[in-house]
DNA sequence: AAAACGGGGGC
DNA sequence: GCCCCAGTTTT
């Protein structure tokens, strides 16, 4: 596994340009905050990094606490961040968050699997994203990158998040859980791509499945 | 199992 | 203008 993390970060830098980087919310000048990486996850699905990021720093220049959040106007949050997808139901999700961190955690972030997923808006992804970059448990955060290439490069054989998690997680050395994800998900954004992956790039080819089983037409062109 | 939530950016 | 996107909840 070591060994495909660096051929991916060494296409990437090979690459030149997006590398999009401070990426995610959780390496913001906050990071290390376990509720800043719980919020800043949340707020994160399904939508464009960049973007997040920044409504995620405004955010917690006006909020900095879960009791600043919990008694915040719901509308200021909105407000807010109102420039992300599904902003209305993540600003109330955020707010019932820290309600609950206060009234059934003492105010603090949970650092258990159980504990977290009743967090309302928290699934298994934003769960695991909390248990290894919040408090470096061992945790595989699987989402939609991580599951593509996972199966791309034949590592699992799997139909769901969920069984991608498990297997990974017997695949994975414990110091390279946080890498995993952080480098699949450059991967998946910048070579790997959902369609037309560009595979010219990519020196995994040996042992993928989807480069083996496609034909010239469906990978990206070069020129 | 499928729908719903959603504004912004790439093309 | 059309399509996609670091998921989760509800139907």
């Amino acid at each position: 596994m070591g060994v495909i993390i660096k051929k991916m970060e060494q296409a990437l830098n090979r690459e030149k340009p997006p590398r999009l980087t401070a990426l995610r919310g959780l390496q913001m000048e906050e990071q290390g905050d376990p509720f800043k990486i719980l919020i800043g996850t949340i707020l994160s699905a399904r939508t464009r990094d960049e973007n997040t990021t920044r409504v995620v720093n405004k955010l917690f220049a006006r909020f900095k606490t879960p009791q600043d959040l919990a008694s915040a106007d719901i509308d200021e949050i909105k407000k807010i961040i109102h420039s992300i997808g599904f902003y209305n139901i993540k600003a109330e999700r955020i707010k019932q968050v820290s309600q609950m961190l206060i009234s059934k955690f003492g105010g603090r972030v949970p650092s258990d699997i159980d504990s977290l997923l009743k967090l309302p808006g928290v699934g298994r992804k934003t769960a695991n994203c909390v248990l290894v970059y919040a408090f470096d448990k061992p945790a595989i955060p699987v989402d939609v990158h991580v599951h593509r290439i996972s199966n791309r490069l034949g590592l699992v054989s799997t139909k769901t998040p969920e069984q991608t998690e498990q297997d990974l997680s017997k695949l994975v050395d414990r110091k390279l859980w946080t890498k995993v994800n952080d480098t699949f998900v450059m991967y998946g954004q910048n070579i790997c791509l959902p369609v037309r992956p560009n595979c010219k790039a990519c020196d995994l080819k040996k042992m993928c499945r989807y480069y083996s089983s496609s034909s010239s037409t469906t990978l990206a062109s070069s020129s």
